[in-house]
DNA sequence: ATTATCTATAGATCTATAGATAATGC
DNA sequence: ATTATCTATAGATCTATAGATAATGC
């Protein structure tokens, strides 16, 4: 094999596992052993590839929320769909790139690595999650409630998605399947955990 | 000092020095010698008092919830208040006794713990925080929407008061207190981020 | 000659145990 | 005699570096 091949093969080899690994045990739970040894090589030569943990870790998730965000602008972009449709994709987008809540991971790392890499893990959040959201609810359709402001409906909406991941209430577990599942969390973020009907019938 | 007295003493500060940094640094980010040199005892010493690492944190934890749980019963009971008031308390309750957002470090201790230290977490989190919860959406002034079961609203409003614990968006930052930020961000969850005044124009 | 990877290992951790010690308490 | 705490340390980690080695590539 010609040596560029080699390195560019060993290096996406690396990006793909510890892509895994890091979603999955966050940064603090991956070793650098764990992921060279699932990729068959020893854990030093990690090292040739990356200057050290944490620039990997950056890595990774500068190429994944990347295209999560190209993702998520593309479904913003559909002026054909309603704005619920919209969401329910972008939902779908963060299903498809996240094993677990994106928020909780977000937050753990912060309080894992150095103040540089907090500062450009900070970036890549807002840019990637919070900024694609926020035009969402500056959409001209899309009736935001007026006491807030549209980056921080988008960090609301981001961290209520938790059950979305997660696997501990099934929400409407007797028969949805998850495409419903999905809808049904997101109108309950949207609209609200009460019956408005209800709500109305009071005053 | 008395025997008895002083092991009553160093228990006490190990689970109060333990509660602080496990709720801020986490299960993993925490260890035994942080724990025991911030009160001036050897690490092994720990040892004397709780069996392992895992025992101590259950403790912390069941202590720590079970306050949790009394408060949040205590205000459910207030059948003076109206039901969103309650809900305000309830939120308050949560943040005086946690730093940072419990659903998130819930998530996180779980994926650290061995598995029956797992299932008594579980336990934790389901008698204190979602029982109670889905006892809320249980009343008959609370209307919830006829899709979500209790225990599933419950667990969408915990993962939802994220934002209540965080800094990263300070919501509703420009002009509000504590206080109204709290009411603000827990209207947003049980009436939902849009505006129903105008949704209903639309239809 | 360059370089992708290896072996070996330094230097920090961390949890948990063994056995000593010095005070309380019968 | 009992026990709360100590010192010492075993045994597992973990990240990162130094230097060797065996291929590719000029």
């Amino acid at each position: 094999m010609r040596r560029a091949e080699q390195l560019a093969k060993t290096r996406n080899a690396i990006l793909t596992t510890a892509t895994k690994l890091f979603l999955e045990h966050g940064f603090a739970g991956t070793s650098t052993r764990d992921i060279a040894k699932q990729i068959g090589i020893t854990q030093p030569a990690l090292y040739h590839h990356f200057t050290d943990k944490e620039e990997l870790y950056l890595t990774v998730l500068t190429e994944l929320c990347g295209k999560v965000r190209q993702e998520t602008n593309k479904v913003l972009r559909k002026t054909d769909l309603t704005p619920e449709e919209r969401l329910y994709r972008i939902a779908k987008v963060y299903l498809k790139y996240h094993p677990l809540n994106i928020y909780a991971q977000y937050q753990a790392a912060l309080r894992q690595l150095t103040p540089s890499a907090q500062h450009k893990l900070n970036m890549i959040f807002t840019m990637d999650y919070l900024e694609p959201l926020s035009e969402y609810f500056k959409l001209p359709d899309v009736k935001l409630r007026p006491d807030l402001m549209p980056k921080e409906a988008a960090e609301l909406l981001i961290a209520s998605l938790a059950p979305l991941f997660g696997t501990f209430q099934k929400i409407g577990g007797r028969s949805l399947n998850a495409e419903q599942r999905q809808r049904l969390i997101i109108d309950a973020i949207i609209t609200g955990l009460t019956d408005q009907a209800h709500q109305d019938d009071r005053k």
